[in-house]
DNA sequence: TTAGGGTTAG
């Protein structure tokens, strides 16, 4: 009544008329300190209701007011209207006001006492609490009730305990169900099983198990301990469950046996509350059972019941944990539309959920609109910077936070690091490692791995390992941290040691241990950890797939990387972008391209990976128009190429002798795209202009460049002196190399090899004495043809391979039938070729005798393709009418009727 | 009783 009054513009009038009929009765004949006759009665019992209101709506003003009425009716003697009176200037936030009304009091009786304990504790007071607690002649249950329901709410959980405990000692006081209630609370807070035990049975000792409130304090007690199979012990013995103790259970259920117990639990409630809602949708949200999430999020509003903030951040989070901008953007409209404000909870969100999407400059909006930052909206927006890429962003709001001051916690720390890594810059690292040990922060481990990270990225394996060394604690993805900060530091070994020596595993750390393999061009042991993998059942995902499928790729295993392809699929990652965009490069890099195209045009949404595999797939096969098709589709599609588009679609031009289309994307490159242009780019210019032989112009272009030529850029102007014959520029281009340190011995072959076709035989014995002299020897090369799904390896002169005899035999075998063409000698004036047995003529001769003759060769070899080996196989894919592949380090030769799809020219 | 941000693999 009082509160339809309220919204009233004018309360006190009202209040006086309330009141004013009773007064005019009433004022005249009741004596200050005569018998409370009837009307009285009504009168203090109106004022109690009113003073009852006023502390639930908390209007000062009125509280002031009523407390006027009250001296002016002279029902300010009553102690049952003082101690109301005390409670309502509490409920008010006027503490002092209370407490002097507390004092005034001569006749306190226990409820005086009581209700100036809880005042003081609901003000945060709890040192002028404990006093009157400690003055008080005689307590009862309320008052020790109060203490410990006032020290819970103030935080003070061990506090809460002892109250409790000391309330069991005594022999005046017995405990109620609340004092348990509140106790089992505080138990939940502490997390401490044991006192949670002890208090369990002093329940039973005092006979409160068959108490409803009790009962779902100790479910709730048990699950916040992590005793869930306790707590649903207690759960399913109850005839009655409140809704408090089905909502705990829920919890309990989702950690005991997952969310799909959880969400049957849920359907069996016969009643739900809001909490209930939250409570399934935060847990589906937090299993990444994104999808049911927002089914149930749109169920529970078809049911009619309100989401609050808690609900959003639930909601928010799940569409975050798959970049589902839609959704969220929908949620923000919906939230501005329902509810006018933002409260931190839902900011910090919508923050984490715009930066996730890529969305900076949207995120810092919602940033700016919040009224009360804290530390988890700051964190959300320095995390949306570092996702973003805006490192500087990261560091200034990471100061700005400081400045406040906003306090940092362990996220906030654990987040600014990542802005570190991707600087690989020591400097800031190390100030914030420092700065985590000046405030005295306990490291928590994400921090320490974080720092192990930072470390290692910024190439300090000592500190890294340091970091890792010091922990107290380590968990699994400490010791991950580990293998990869090992792997990415170039030994691989040290990563497979901490591999082997990890207390536990999980899938990352497989796949870190793959990762570290496959980047070290490990592939088959690679291949092994796949295998290992799979042996000692650890599930794999789309990472696992998009590893393996990689190493196959690179080692042109194409049979094993078909058999990785259909286990994808049964994993359901068949159409995972991730792993089709691998499937695309392992097929391209068999040969396949195909396949590689059947894979590519399955994609319904490519990405700019799904373009770029593509383009470097037909630029590796020599299909130079297809890749410029390709681009210009891209370009169509709406997608924005990057570097390494351009890298492909430059070497598809100079692959297709399309010297005046290379010009333009090159201008395109600079002017449209506005990138800089590396020297990956040069190269394959100086490749185009080479190829059509324009070598002065290609040199011209070198010397143009802003930054300094890289052995790419020099390698690529010697390989066109090389077939364009032109010694002087080609001894430019290698003194280049030799100034650069080159340790790549392809270059100093290449000259060899062009000094030998000139007969400058001179001149070859100084390149090789320069190799001798820089201690560069020829890498060793090898080839490999799969057969009998398995690879076979051949290196020069080999003579490991169990059936190498036969190969031996079928190679001398097929020279035979080739110098029959007259179009090859084996020898040359010097005696025996350095290439006779080159490995990729092994490979071919293995392939000869060991495959049908219907089925083309596909042969591997990780350097570059000499001129006799790609006379050799040119005219073996004559004599045999075989269809012959062979990929070398650089591109796809395929060989048929005598001719090479590279055009002579590679 | 229910909520938001951080660390490992491609």
């Amino acid at each position: 009544m009082i509160t339809a009054f309220l919204t009233s513009c004018r309360p006190f009038c009202i209040i006086r008329r309330l009141l004013s009929t009773h007064h005019k009765n009433l004022s005249r004949n009741i004596p200050p300190y005569g018998n409370p006759d009837r009307s009285y009665m009504e009168l203090s019992q109106k004022f109690y209701e009113s003073m009852k209101t006023c502390a639930n709506v908390q209007s000062r003003p009125l509280a002031r007011a009523l407390h006027c009425q009250l001296i002016t009716t002279g029902l300010d003697v009553s102690t049952f209207v003082l101690n109301n009176l005390i409670n309502m200037y509490s409920g008010c936030g006027l503490i002092d006001d209370a407490s002097l009304v507390f004092n005034e009091i001569e006749l306190k009786n226990v409820f005086t006492w009581n209700t100036m304990i809880e005042g003081f504790m609901c003000s945060g007071r709890v040192l002028d609490a404990e006093k009157v607690f400690d003055e008080m002649p005689q307590r009862d249950v309320v008052s020790w009730n109060s203490m410990m329901s006032g020290y819970f709410r103030n935080g003070l959980l061990e506090k809460t305990v002892e109250v409790f405990v000391s309330m069991v000692r005594r022999f005046d006081c017995v405990p109620d169900a609340y004092s348990f209630s509140c106790v089992m609370k505080a138990c939940a807070g502490i997390k401490n099983v044991n006192l949670a035990m002890q208090v369990h049975g002093l329940a039973k000792k005092f006979e409160f198990l068959g108490d409803d409130s009790v009962e779902s304090s100790m479910v709730d007690m048990y699950i916040k301990c992590d005793m869930p199979d306790v707590a649903e012990s207690i759960f399913v013995k109850m005839k009655n469950p409140n809704m408090f103790s089905w909502n705990s259970m829920i919890y309990g259920y989702s950690k005991l046996y997952g969310a799909q117990s959880a969400l049957k639990l849920f359907d069996q409630m016969p009643k739900r509350d809001v909490v209930s809602w939250n409570m399934i949708i935060s847990i589906l949200s937090k299993h990444g059972n994104v999808m049911k999430t927002l089914d149930m999020f749109i169920e529970m509003c078809r049911q009619g019941f309100r989401p609050n903030s808690m609900t959003y951040a639930s909601v928010l989070s799940a569409s975050t944990s798959i970049y589902e901008l839609t959704w969220g953007a929908h949620l923000h409209a919906r939230i501005i539309r329902l509810h006018q404000n933002i409260d931190v909870y839902v900011g910090s969100g919508l923050i984490d959920l715009y930066a996730k999407c890529g969305r900076f400059e949207k995120a810092r909006k919602v940033f700016k609109e919040i009224k009360d930052h804290n530390v988890v909206s700051w964190t959300s927006l320095i995390g949306g910077a570092v996702h973003c890429g805006n490192e500087a962003d990261a560091f200034s709001l990471f100061k700005q936070m400081k400045e406040v001051p906003v306090t940092s916690d362990q996220f906030t720390l654990a987040t600014v690091l990542g802005a570190c890594c991707a600087l690989k810059d020591l400097n800031p690292g190390t100030q914030i490692h420092a700065y985590s040990i000046r405030i005295g922060m306990d490291p928590s481990i994400p921090v320490a791995n974080a720092l192990i990270t930072m470390y290692a990225k910024c190439s300090d394996i000592r500190s890294a390992n340091n970091v890792f060394e010091l922990m107290l604690h380590r968990d699994i993805i400490s010791w991950t941290t580990m293998i990869t900060s090992f792997s990415q530091n170039g030994n691989i070994e040290k990563a497979r040691e901490y591999f082997d020596k990890m207390p536990e595993r999980n899938v990352v750390s497989w796949n870190s241990m793959l990762a570290g393999y496959v980047n070290h061009g490990f592939w088959e042991d690679g291949l092994k950890i796949y295998v290992l993998m799979r042996q000692q059942g650890v599930k794999p995902d789309c990472i696992t797939f998009v590893s393996s499928i990689g190493a196959c790729a690179n080692a042109a295993i194409q049979k094993l990387g078909t058999q990785i392809v259909c286990q994808a699929e049964k994993f359901g990652f068949g159409s995972d972008i991730s792993v089709k965009n691998s499937i695309i490069t392992m097929y391209s890099k068999c040969g396949r391209i195909n396949d590689a195209e059947k894979t590519f045009d399955s994609i319904a949404t490519k990405n700019l990976i799904s373009w770029n595999a593509m383009m470097a797939g037909y630029a590796q096969s020599g299909h130079g128009n297809q890749v410029v098709d390709t681009f210009e589709k891209m370009i169509g599609s709406g997608m924005i190429p990057d570097h390494i588009s351009y890298v492909s679609v430059l070497s598809g031009c100079s692959h297709a002798g399309l010297v005046s289309e290379g010009q333009r994307y090159f201008d395109m490159l600079i002017n449209e795209h506005e990138i800089i242009p590396t020297c990956e780019h040069y190269a394959c210019m100086v490749d185009l202009y080479g190829r059509a032989g324009l070598v002065d112009k290609a040199k011209d272009l070198i010397d143009e460049m802003p930054m300094e030529p890289n052995a790419a850029v020099w390698g690529a102007l010697l390989g066109a002196c090389r077939i364009h014959r032109n010694s002087t520029m080609a001894e430019t281009a290698l003194k280049n190399l030799v100034e650069l340190d080159a340790e790549d011995s392809g270059s100093y072959v290449l000259l060899a090899n062009l000094y030998t076709d000139s007969g400058n035989l001179e001149n070859v014995s100084n390149v090789r004495r320069i190799m001798k002299d820089k201690g560069i020897r020829k890498n060793p090369g090898c080839s490999w043809i799969e057969v009998d799904n398995r690879a076979h390896v051949f290196t020069v002169d080999d003579t490991n391979h169990p059936r190498i005899n036969d190969v031996y035999n079928a190679l001398r075998e097929i020279i035979r039938k080739i110098e029959e063409t007259g179009m090859y000698v084996k020898e040359d004036g010097f005696g025996n070729k350095d290439s006779a047995y080159h490995s990729e003529k092994l490979a071919l001769a293995f392939g000869l005798m060991s495959l049908p003759a219907w089925m083309p060769i596909h042969i591997m070899k990780n350097l570059r393709i000499c001129d006799d080996c790609h006379l050799v196989m040119k005219l073996a894919s004559r004599v045999t009418s075989r269809e012959l592949v062979v990929r070398d380090a650089n591109r796809f030769h395929r060989f048929k009727d005598g001719c090479c799809s590279c055009r002579d020219y590679w």
